[in-house]
DNA sequence: GTCCATGCAAACTGTTTGCACGCGC
DNA sequence: GCGCGTGCAAACAGTTTGCATGGAC
């Protein structure tokens, strides 16, 4: 069910395959966490490619479009990328430390999916996200205050 | 186990009660949508307040503090605000026409919860949201393009 | 009277766009 | 070689901040 993953996607959805994107898109696969176009774009330039900040973001927008990356919002301004997982996955996020904790939750796609059938519409995409205090931070948080709610 | 919601809260916590902490709390609850900053703004400035966008934004981000709104981001670059439900929800929106659909999902707060519990973290915030395409943009669309898949 | 909250304008961050050139096909 | 993709710089949107004044308590 899920497409192959790779760059070629790209060329079957009609689109060009430069070099620009290449690199993008390896980027995001070879990385494990969550990156943000502008340590996209950093990683890019201390590996001496060439490219622009707006590539990368038309890049960006590309890839997501034609299902080779996610984007996730993690509760910040600005945007987060990961490489299309095989299987749906969610995301923590610590508001002390910004650390982020991964987790599967099969029931939310059951979930979206009665949805879409009793609303008559159709999920694209699905987001879950928490975000509050990791065990390290309440630890410290407690230490400081005497107790565990900010 | 809720709060009274009532603009009283700011108080107890120890914030000074002013006007236009009143009035942009009584803007986002007074309306059933999720209203952007600008567009409070605006709803004020209609109103003839006297108050600046610095403090709309100021407002919320204390009203988001102390638990009066809850700020969602609904897939768009810039944040939305309501009210802080009384039972919890989560939204839909289509990509095609912007229209939000609320739905409840019990199985998410359990789901928090027992995420908690297993990572030792405390979870002060859940955001579940879709987005697709509405009943009515599936029709529009299916009509130009004869699929249902963009 | 004290000090927090506000208005204003300027700064800032993340992202998008217009245009001329460059490169994939 | 045609036309999409790119670099660059400038524009943009949403949000935040510094500072002097004003109002809650």
């Amino acid at each position: 069910m899920y497409p192959e993953h790779s760059i070629e996607t790209l060329r079957i959805a009609g689109h060009r395959l430069t070099q620009q994107r290449r690199l993008v898109l390896e980027i995001i696969q070879h990385s494990q966490g969550h990156l943000e176009a502008d340590e996209i774009y950093r990683r890019l330039k201390d590996q001496h490619a060439h490219i622009s900040l707006a590539t990368v973001y038309r890049t960006l927008a590309l890839l997501k479009e034609v299902g080779l990356v996610q984007e996730h919002s993690l509760g910040q301004s600005h945007g987060h990328f990961e490489a299309a997982p095989a299987s749906p996955h969610y995301h923590f996020t610590c508001r002390g430390c910004g650390k982020v904790i991964e987790f599967a939750a099969p029931q939310v796609m059951a979930l979206a999916r009665h949805f879409q059938k009793r609303e008559g519409v159709r999920v694209t995409d699905v987001h879950l996200f928490f975000d509050g205090f990791c065990a390290d931070c309440l630890q410290t948080q407690s230490a400081q205050t005497g107790r565990n709610n900010p």
